[in-house]
RNA sequence: GGAGAGGUAGCGAAGUGGCUAAACGCGGCUGACUGUAACUCAGUUCCUAACGGUUCGGUGGUUCGAAUCCGCCCCUCUCCA
């Protein structure tokens, strides 16, 4: 099986340093894993690699779609499994980096993604008179495992299991059978953590620092061009918050500190994502001595015959 | 100095005699997650493992019973001087 690292953790640890220290270490390339990193010009709010940062090392799936399109877990995972084949072809080593779990399970694992068209808003318009309740209750009619395992509230969930059943005829439930959830690869999942409270502070910090970038600048130039909240890459934390404060709704300082409390608030959801969904290995990052954390990830890896 | 308004859980805010350990929102914490995933959704949140205990600015009353009624005190805000 192809060998491929993939480096997973919550927003502000250090993957982006960690997967270039590497790359270059192990002759590697890196994916990134990222489904807002894929936007072009979004670079200050995504803490998107510069090009002084990669220092040479290849990276892939970074400023691949204009904000206006829409993108996909299926996207991701046929461009990342192809990159991987083509970097492997090239005799390099393939490192997915990034925190988009969902995007990276689907890379990494048996998924099976049907060719067709997803179109939300059609669904949501057909189904904009029934209530939560009612949509739920349609469900279990033809899918009653699915109806069981989604919430009836989470309306998004309900009507995608509704479009899948109305689209291919078969049932969310059905598809997910016929996975044995079996890595593709040969995985070295590294996971990179530090306390809450040193995490909160960096994220805190680092937020500051888009903005001292220009973040404000970046953010606006996309409103002047006209786009909404409805876009999905405007729903990216960083740049959504823009919207009330553009519209005089909320000041600066607001504007700000909810960028930062959405942001902790993901790596929160992070970790529940990683934890549960993944079998990972978590390293401790050392502050004060990064190298000393690379250094006991790559020794690992070398154990590990990568 | 005078006239009002108000002080409720981490924050905002309902409640105006028993059904109230106190609605709701936010935040926090925990969790779910297979084509929007930086999304969407759920649980939990005074202390206690539980029995139970202690709360609604403070204090003293009224009452079988008070966050809710009365007295005094403290503090905040608005207006007038």
């Amino acid at each position: 099986m192809q060998k491929v690292i993939v480096i997973v953790g919550p927003t502000g640890v250090g993957k982006t340093k960690m997967g270039i220290a590497l790359a270059q270490r192990l002759h590697g390339e890196i994916i990134s894993g990222d489904s807002m990193q894929v936007y072009q010009g979004m670079n200050i709010g995504t803490a998107k690699v510069t090009k002084e940062q990669m220092q040479g090392v290849k990276h892939h799936l970074i400023d691949i779609k204009s904000p206006q399109e829409s993108y996909s877990v299926a996207q991701f995972q046929e461009e990342t499994r192809k990159k991987i084949d083509e970097i492997a072809s090239l005799g390099h080593l393939p490192l997915i980096v990034g925190g988009t779990g969902l995007y990276i399970k689907a890379a990494l694992y048996d998924y099976h993604f049907e060719q067709e068209v997803v179109d939300h808003t059609f669904f949501e318009k057909k189904y904009a008179l029934y209530t939560d309740e009612q949509l739920h209750q349609y469900l279990a009619t033809f899918d009653l495992d699915s109806a069981k395992n989604i919430h009836c509230h989470n309306r998004r969930r309900v009507l995608r299991a509704i479009e899948i059943y109305e689209k291919t005829g078969k049932t969310k439930s059905e598809a997910l059978e016929k996975q044995k959830h079996e890595l593709m690869y040969d995985v070295a999942m590294i996971g990179l953590t530090l306390p809450r409270d040193e995490l909160y502070q960096r994220i805190n910090e680092r937020v500051d620092q888009m903005v001292d970038d220009g973040l404000e600048k970046e953010v606006m130039y996309f409103i002047e061009q006209g786009y909404d909240a409805s876009y999905q890459s405007m729903k990216a934390i960083g740049y959504k918050e823009w919207f009330d404060y553009k519209h005089q709704k909320q000041s600066l300082e607001e504007t700000i500190a909810l960028i930062k409390q959405h942001s902790r608030q993901y790596a929160r959801r992070q970790y529940t994502w990683f934890n549960h969904q993944f079998d990972m290995k978590w390293y401790q990052v050392s502050l004060t001595d990064f190298d000393q954390t690379i250094d006991e990830v790559y020794q690992d890896l070398k154990l590990r015959g990568f």
